[in-house]
DNA sequence: CACTATTGTGAGGTTTTGCTCAGCTCTTGG
DNA sequence: CCAAGAGCTGAGCAAAACCTCACAATAGTG
């Protein structure tokens, strides 16, 4: 059991080094160094590069699932707090990912694996959104799946620049903007 | 002027690979085949592969001004059309850009002056519809600051997204569900 | 303690990349 | 047609990256 906290340990330098340096510049030596552990180990547990990038994808996804969603409060009413639990997910969920989610979508250009794996982590995500929308009451829109692919991307990618370039604007104000756009849409004209 | 032509020819290919390939797999060598000069060329006109990108990204500025922007019609009840024209706008100028202005961004991190020319081109396209929308008298939001960097991040992002991955909904859907989320978040409650 | 299985090491081979430079071709004015 | 300079060439070098492999250290078992 000490390989599976090596490989642990080789994933979360892989995320700060990728992070910090960027795909390419991020090398497997760099990476070894930061988890203090040889090359060698490295490649007892990866194949190749790519092969990092990808299993930090999967942790990723295991990880970003949103747990609090099925215990919302569906009330007529309430769907601006409905909306501001997702966009309160998004921004807690996302402490140092971004950049890394960013890489990881700009990598799967390249890659089939990373790309079939990204495109079904965000249909998981937007199915998930899309089911709890079509039972809120208060929602008045006709096409949910495009809305929900619309919200999904623009809360998500919304919070990733707030992370990136951070004195914009408060938390606060941002989130109250996003939520207000985001509610409007949903409880449709009228 | 022999030389002008070439250092464009070698702009246009390094747009091409960085597109195709990612910054860092987009070799000097490669873009210099594409662009079918030797890599002595290309070296003659930029001092490294870095200046290479800061060129494209001043390009890409120079291009990208909203031209219609300033005989738009703002009477009242027109606060749709002219979203729907931004969005339009978005959608036109964005044919092969998208990936090489993220590839940018990316980048960016790594570089003071690219950071700074992006951070620039940000400032000056939502400065331009923060005045456009404070003209139009439909509006009805209190932060305007706010709101018009959420409006052209969020419009802009949507559209990488749509001429990404194009197969998950039809354009005119897309433009219109992202044309009313806009609008009724411009013109605000009630 | 002895023996095996598991896990870790790191110098270096192979390949790739950014970039140089000595010399070539093309254009142009007289 | 010629000379001079502007523009272009591409083999190859130094540096850096990915990855291998023969071996060392550690953990587990009787």
């Amino acid at each position: 059991m000490r390989a599976e906290l090596t490989r642990d340990r080789i994933l979360t330098a892989a995320a700060h080094v990728f992070v910090e340096h960027g795909y390419a510049a991020g090398t497997t030596n760099r990476i070894a160094e930061h988890a203090r552990v040889s090359i060698g180990s490295l490649y007892q547990y990866f194949p190749n590069k790519d092969a990092v990038l990808a299993a930090l994808l999967v942790r990723h996804v295991d990880r970003g699932r949103w747990a609090q969603a099925e215990q919302l409060d569906l009330a007529p009413g309430s769907l601006a707090q409905t909306v501001r639990a997702l966009v309160r997910d998004a921004i807690d969920n996302h402490d140092e990912d971004p950049r890394l989610l960013r890489i990881m979508i700009q990598e799967a250009q390249h890659s089939r694996e990373l790309a079939e794996a990204v495109a079904r982590h965000g249909e998981q995500r937007v199915a998930q959104v899309r089911d709890l929308f079509a039972r809120h009451p208060d929602v008045g829109v006709a096409d949910l799946d495009t809305a929900a692919e619309l919200i999904v991307f623009t809360v998500e990618v919304n919070t990733h620049r707030l992370m990136a370039f951070p004195r914009n604007t408060t938390v606060e104000k941002f989130e109250n903007e996003l939520v207000g756009m985001v509610t409007r849409y949903l409880r449709g004209d009228r």
